[in-house]
RNA sequence: GCCUCGGUGGUGUAGCCUGGGAACACGUCGGCCUGUGGAGCCGAAGACCCCGGGUUCAAAUCCCGGCCGAGGCCCCA
């Protein structure tokens, strides 16, 4: 063994130990949970894919930051960096799928970015996409879905922003601003939380736009208002929809949302719809979850137009917001019972085995301690790692045909006949 | 790509400014106590103070370079 080796894992990487592991997989269960009654189902895809493939419809910067390489065979792959294309890329091939089709997933994704808080280079994410359906209803579930499965992990106080681009695109092209110039817009745009309105509007006039303009255009986007001028038809359809999603949300589902201008997203595929979720008291986050409609993605990885809108939840985000909260209350316990034999004799030994197994049988958890320590050490041992019962077993025991049960929370102790045991304990258990 | 901070036993830290004995907590192991004192007390093991160079009689400490990490900007889950 080599004394230089790192022990860390790699930069952006972390090691989830058991309680950490088990609150995120109670988190994620409850997620599925959601998906699952809402009628999705469970998609696995590989780790990699074609190169080609993950770059069919990712913006520029998102393409620097997959993990690239060749196999063996000098194959161009990449590790995925959402799940969204994969999931696009079967919805291609596989056009027997009756649709519309509904699909869930909770997979790790990778992206070579500098971390920071709640931003990883490999992360999980557990989301859903719906296919085959245009209408903004369609939009309106995946809101839904998003919603009620934050409310079943028990996330306080989040707020839902709902945007549709061609909105946006339309009011900014309309203030004056060049197509071209478009994307720089947008992103200063996206900057008015963060810096405030006159930092906006002097990079707007960076941009070449009129103070008035770009100081009236603030106020429609501000707004959140539905009912503002378009001029552009894409930018009609855009508020139209939007506001469909909107009502359908609020009337029929009882969910309300916010509208904001703001919201662009930065994934390049999104065509219309595009909504985000930010959690109070978990600043500097960033969104815990974000979705839209992208209904060229399918076609321009290589199969038929298909309409498409879904959303994904940041999981490690997720837990933090959920912790920072004070929301993530977890009765987390490794071992319920502790056997301890007290001379490790072939017949103590056999019959510590057999006591083990059978509360094992019944579904507790059971360790059998085997170290040659002291009977206090196991004891402290035991109650350090949370176990609710020692079982101390020796030749006394085994004389009489009973277990010695020591209440490792009451400190109390009590010999109990072997046939009485599991309910013994059980009865324990539940005080 | 830019910026800030950091790297000291297994873990988390103090010490660094104002250079000279490497400390504390937890953890581990043991003794008091070889079938029940989970507490307590006592003890032990465990660190070339990230690496390399420089300054100095003397460097964990000051300076330079590197590596690694955590955050901020950008962007994003």
């Amino acid at each position: 063994m080599s004394k230089n080796l790192v022990l860390q894992p790699p930069r952006g990487t972390r090691d989830w130990l058991p309680e950490e592991a088990y609150a995120k997989r109670i988190v994620s269960e409850k997620i599925r949970e959601v998906f699952e009654s809402y009628g999705y189902g469970e998609v696995i895809t590989p780790a990699f894919e074609y190169l080609d493939l993950l770059k069919a419809k990712a913006g520029e910067e998102v393409v620097e930051q997959i993990y690239a390489f060749k196999d063996k065979a000098g194959r161009e792959l990449g590790l995925r960096f959402e799940m969204t294309t994969p999931i696009a890329r079967i919805v291609a091939s596989r056009l027997d799928l009756a649709k519309p089709l509904r699909f869930y997933y909770v997979q790790p994704v990778w992206r070579y970015e500098e971390p920071q808080r709640g931003r990883w280079r490999e992360f999980w994410q557990a989301g859903i996409e719906l296919f085959g359906i245009s209408e903004p209803e369609g939009d309106a579930e995946v809101v839904a879905v998003t919603f009620d499965a934050l409310k079943a992990v028990g996330l306080k106080d989040f707020d839902i922003r709902v945007n549709d681009r061609r909105v946006v695109e339309d009011l900014v092209l309309g203030a004056g601003i060049p197509g071209d110039l478009l994307p720089s817009a947008l992103r200063v745009l996206d900057k008015m939380d963060k810096f405030g309105e006159e930092y906006v509007v002097s990079e707007l006039a960076k941009l070449g736009l009129r103070e008035d303009a770009a100081t009236s255009l603030l106020e429609k986007l501000k707004s959140g208002s539905l009912d503002i001028d378009t001029s552009t038809q894409p930018g009609r359809e855009g508020l139209r929809r939007l506001a469909l999603v909107v009502d359908t949300l609020k009337n029929c589902y009882g969910i309300n949302v916010t509208v904001d201008y703001a919201i662009v997203r930065g994934l390049g595929y999104y065509t219309g719809f595009v909504f985000e979720v930010k959690a109070g008291s978990s600043e500097g986050l960033g969104s815990i979850a974000g979705g839209g409609r992208y209904d060229d993605l399918v076609s321009v990885v290589g199969g038929p137009k298909i309409p498409a809108s879904g959303m994904a939840i940041g999981v490690e985000r997720l837990l933090e917001a959920l912790s920072m909260q004070g929301a993530l209350k977890l009765d987390y316990r490794e071992v319920d019972v502790c056997v301890i034999p007290v001379k490790k004799t072939p017949e103590i030994l056999s019959e510590a085995v057999a006591v083990a197994r059978e509360l094992r049988v019944a579904g507790m958890k059971v360790v059998l301690e085997v170290s040659e320590r002291s009977l206090s050490k196991l004891l402290e041992a035991a109650s350090k790692r949370g176990a609710r019962f020692a079982i101390i077993l020796g030749e006394r025991e085994l004389k009489e045909g009973v277990v010695t049960v020591r209440d490792l929370y009451l400190w109390k102790e009590e010999k109990v006949a072997r046939p009485h045991l599991y309910e013994y304990i059980r009865a324990g258990s539940s005080t």
